[in-house]
DNA sequence: AAAGGCATCAACCGATCGATTGACCAGGAA
DNA sequence: TTCCTGGTCAATCGATCGGTTGATGCCTTT
């Protein structure tokens, strides 16, 4: 028997949830949590098998949930059960210590098979979540922007000239202009309000 | 008996709705779609008195398919469900003739409360979504660019000069400065990267 | 009819930006 | 060591931007 902590801050969700799980022959929900707090508390009360996370939830979130509970029950694994899938939020949770990252979008059967795999000490991913950590591995196309160049890119995008750049991060404005020309390049970005857009849209800002 | 339709692409949220719902002695469902495009055409075909709609879903979104039932089936009403409450979807929300908007964060009756209210010819609001709108309508303090400067500052955080601006848009440079300038003044700004930061972080881009 | 908001355009000017070129130094990789 | 990357800085110049002022015409509201 797999023995599961459900964690989502919507009522309607979590019902959903719980109901699919225990309609399993082979998982028992051993708990419910409303917020982040409530699943570290109780995931250390229950020591379940499994934790299934949503990722956004009042308080502390599902990633810092996940590592608190990682922190102090490594053996407990973490499955994050979210609606969102994009590049960051997923890195966290895996960053964070999760074992699996499951879309609600997905049919039923691929949510508990997920969990199962999980519990079998496996990964558990959902398919299009692979694909682009597939992707993200394959293709280091990402530009990656230098510390620096993220920093002056970050300042711009708040509205600073470069020499206000300069003052606040103890630069010539000639250093502030090669940096972000640095950055347009690696953008492939002409001027500095695009490259801020397409560094937000690529999440590095 | 109110009689309702459930749409809404994730499996378990929909079970979790449908298992809510049919829990209630008052309310039957009489249909669930996972799409768009399902909802309207069922809703169409049923005739169900609420169509109680997620936001997001594949093909046409909710608002869209809010609209489309309504130019057909006006005595429908349409109830949203959603995770967001986000002031854009709100509004187009309501634009597209919603009768409530819930938020999947509410408890379970209060849910059930919304659906009833409908059913009697109100309109169901969150309490945090009521809240909103009283601030919109108190307070227009939100920055209310006009189309044509959304328009041209769209345009901006493409990366388009002012020239290519108004090309794109046949105007004469003059002209896209001038909004620019105005969205600069009613945004309280004093620069175009900082100007298209800032209508992000407001929802207007 | 008058007033105000919006869109349109013009001319001007100083400030800023983006491009280019070239330079120095530190640290890690080959 | 040598090569390469990243961070630092400088000088210059044309392009672009932002501020300012002022003007016209079209709506809607009053």
């Amino acid at each position: 028997m797999i023995r599961v902590l459900v964690a989502d801050d919507h009522p309607v969700v979590r019902s959903g949830i719980v109901a699919l799980l225990s309609a399993a022959a082979d998982i028992e929900v051993v708990g419910e949590a409303a917020h982040g707090l409530a699943a570290v508390s109780l995931a250390i009360e229950l020591e379940p098998d499994i934790v299934l996370m949503d990722l956004r939830m009042p308080g502390i979130d599902g990633d810092e949930a996940t590592a608190r509970i990682q922190a102090v029950c490594p053996h407990i694994r973490v499955v994050i059960l979210t609606t969102y899938e994009s590049d960051a939020s997923i890195l966290s949770a895996i960053e964070a210590g999760a074992s699996g990252y499951l879309l609600k979008a997905a049919p039923q059967d691929e949510i508990l098979a997920g969990i199962r795999s999980v519990a079998r000490g496996e990964v558990a991913l959902a398919p299009s979540i692979a694909a682009m950590l597939v992707n993200r591995v394959k293709a280091p196309v990402g530009p990656n922007l230098s510390a620096r160049e993220t920093e002056v890119l970050a300042l711009v995008a708040q509205g600073n000239s470069n020499a206000s750049v300069a003052k606040k991060l103890s630069l010539s404005e000639a250093t502030v202009k090669t940096h972000l020309l640095h950055a347009f390049e690696k953008l492939g970005v002409r001027d500095r309000t695009r490259a801020v857009t397409k560094a937000m849209e690529l999440g590095i800002l």
